[in-house]
DNA sequence: GCTAAATGTTGAT
DNA sequence: TCAACCTTTAGCT
């Protein structure tokens, strides 16, 4: 279930679990299996995380690349990994661990050019240290598109999907439909700024919290499910702030949500 | 046990 | 703008 927040976190974790180590690749489902066959044995280097895509780049250059789309998960383990159950796209171990994944929207071989070919249509990740704000600036504010389409728009920022959308906006109390061209320099900057300690949240967190504790019915203890945003997923339900009925609308294809008074 | 929906993208129309 | 794809789960019965 992923935005960028939690590729980010499983390239942190896969690398400090395989860098320098050399992988086994195994496709038991198949679909997969030439591309496991290339791979398999050589030792990795990095992972390099870019939006919601993530490689896993391999002495010799080639590297495995990875979109979980809206289903694809990893599942971890030490020890004897379980008989391969399903639809299982690839296995990689190395000594004792094992990462099984299942459902990605991508499994790829990649050259360094065919990387380099996504990388180019990628805006910047609000969680690389890299990232150049700029250049999404520079998309955003001679766009007529609405700025909670211009979020989704991998191309103009790479790793926001459809919760950081709706809660980033909201947080900033911009409205979904502002155009692009509408924003301010200020909105932006806010809206960037926004975005980037969110998301580094999400990564530390392993999930999605935009909430503060005291907008939320629990105010101590663990954030449960019902606290966790402030718009997404809550049509009908009152506004934590204004207690206005929060709305929903597609928007890009995705079920938008926001409060038509926090975000006048 | 069934159905709809889901934190996504691509390619056809 | 819409269907297709991949899989799991929530919310029904």
């Amino acid at each position: 279930m992923p935005e960028g927040h939690t590729v980010h976190r499983l390239a942190r974790e896969h690398a400090a679990l395989l860098a320098g180590r050399a992988v086994r690749l195994a496709s038991p489902q198949g679909r997969f299996a030439a591309g496991a066959a290339l791979l398999d044995g050589r030792v990795l280097t990095r992972t390099e995380p870019h939006g919601k895509h993530l490689w896993y780049v391999f002495e010799g250059g080639l590297s495995l690349h990875v979109h979980l789309g809206i289903y694809g998960t990893w599942a971890r383990g030490s020890g004897p990994p379980p008989a391969p159950v399903g639809a299982l796209r690839l296995r990689m171990t190395s000594g004792d661990d094992w990462l099984d994944l299942r459902g990605p929207n991508a499994c790829e071989v990649h050259t360094e050019a065919e990387r380099a070919a996504v990388l180019a249509r990628l805006g910047p990740d609000p969680l690389r240290r890299d990232a150049d704000p700029a250049r999404a600036w520079a998309r955003v504010r001679r766009s007529r598109s609405e700025i909670g389409r211009l979020l989704m728009d991998q191309s103009v920022l790479a790793g926001v999907g459809n919760v950081y959308r709706a809660e980033v906006l909201f947080r900033r109390g911009l409205s979904p439909y502002l155009p692009g061209n509408a924003l301010g320099r200020e909105d932006w900057d806010g809206l960037w700024v926004e975005t980037v300690s969110l998301m580094r949240a999400g990564v530390r967190a392993g999930r999605i919290v935009t909430t503060r504790p005291e907008h939320r019915a629990r105010r101590s203890g663990l954030v449960d499910r019902e606290d966790a945003h402030y718009v997404y997923r809550r049509a009908g339900e009152a506004c934590r702030v204004c207690d206005t009925e929060v709305r929903t609308r597609v928007l890009a294809g995705r079920n938008l949500f926001w409060c038509p008074v926090c975000q006048a």
